[in-house]
DNA sequence: ACCTGAACACCGTTCAAGT
DNA sequence: ACCTGAACACCGTTCAAGT
């Protein structure tokens, strides 16, 4: 720690980075709302104005946390022996990072701030476009696409339907319709919760393959 | 608006119908944070408490309000002669209904009521595709593929890059990057905003493929 | 340089009371 | 039945002041 370098032990020997960790840890655990100006000068035992001083306001802060755990993140590897393989793995990295720091991730896209916590996966996927043959505005627009996608179905992965009002529930809704053009059995379906973790793996494939040339498609390839 | 100050303590005349219209033109103009219930009171020309008299907590009100957007919604026709391109079709209804009322439908999004609002539309694409021959768990899979990645690219189309603090834009922190795997081409590629719009289609199409029997693929069609 | 206490302008929500 | 006023427990933020 580097308090223990400080000679002058006189105050409560806090540092910048000690606030903005510990108002990560309160994210990663209670999500954005935990993370009130109050609640975290009570957890350092510190008042608020304290706060304001080595991080000013709420937008820094949230701001420095995001950045903290975005240093903190392991690069993760990518794996795969063609192109595409590579190409969905990196993709693939950073739907894991983000289901694995979920309220971190919420609270980046909240604040418009998700590049600043995934920009080296990012880097890492657009490497492997590069790769793959998809440069310039294609790689970009590759890349926007793959994280909007990613972007969606995350909602879908961690707002399991049980997070709704029970009357809200997707199942709960559909159970009312009555529709001659539906077949009773596909309204039934519509009460189960979906495969998301499935689901994500065939719309990114999907994606992936609108972009790379098409000699990298197996369906298409000679 | 219906605001008038009242000083008299007798009837406002107020209904829970107003009350829930009030609100909902609140969120529109001015998004979820517009609404509070001290906003909304005053609007009214009426006290806090009164709201709750008439609509009970938040929760409540937030819920009646996408209910009340979800009745006035007029239905959207679809069109197309193919199955595929009905499906396409009531698809995009969904996100051009959603962009048309994006508060509302991002306020949906927080609360987790997504499918109140838009199950009419929903149940329009589900008979599309059961027409186009995908019924049971694999409409259910389609449908929840297309709302997810719906909802993905319209955070990217209603968070055009400007919203986010300069320093925090995808281009500015692109323009950082140096990778011996990537052309520079390619890193000022970055910079350009997307065209939503465009990528989104691409990427509407390509899951929507992903589910319709391969007889409706136009690539792979006899 | 670091930290405190009081204060301001907001929130959602409840309760007793008025007509 | 409908509506008000006061109150409580929260917010973010600022300011003067203490060491």
């Amino acid at each position: 720690m580097v308090a223990a370098t400080r000679t002058s032990t006189a105050r409560a020997g806090l540092e910048r980075d000690d606030v903005v960790q510990a108002a990560l840890e309160l994210v990663e655990e209670g999500g954005a709302e935990a993370l009130t100006m109050r609640k975290l000068a009570a957890a350092l035992g510190v008042t608020t104005t304290t706060i304001y001083w080595h991080v000013g306001h709420r937008d820094e802060l949230v701001i420095a946390v995001i950045d903290r755990l975005a240093r903190q993140l392991a690069q993760a590897p990518v794996v795969g022996r063609t192109p595409r393989d590579r190409v969905l793995s990196a993709a693939r990295n950073i739907w894991t990072n983000a289901l694995a720091h979920r309220n971190v991730t919420a609270l980046a896209s909240q604040v418009g701030a998700t590049t600043l916590l995934e920009l080296p996966l990012e880097v890492a996927l657009v490497a492997e476009f590069e790769a793959a043959g998809v440069r310039g505005p294609a790689a970009r627009d590759a890349l926007r696409s793959v994280l909007m996608c990613i972007a969606g179905f995350l909602i879908g992965a961690w707002r399991p339907d049980d997070a709704s009002p029970a009357p809200l529930r997707h199942g709960a809704l559909w159970s009312t319709v009555e529709d001659p053009a539906i077949a009773p059995a596909t309204v039934e379906a519509m009460a189960e919760p979906p495969d998301v973790e499935r689901l994500f793996t065939l719309a990114l494939v999907a994606i992936v393959d609108t972009y790379l040339p098409a000699a990298a498609h197996p369906e298409t390839a000679p």
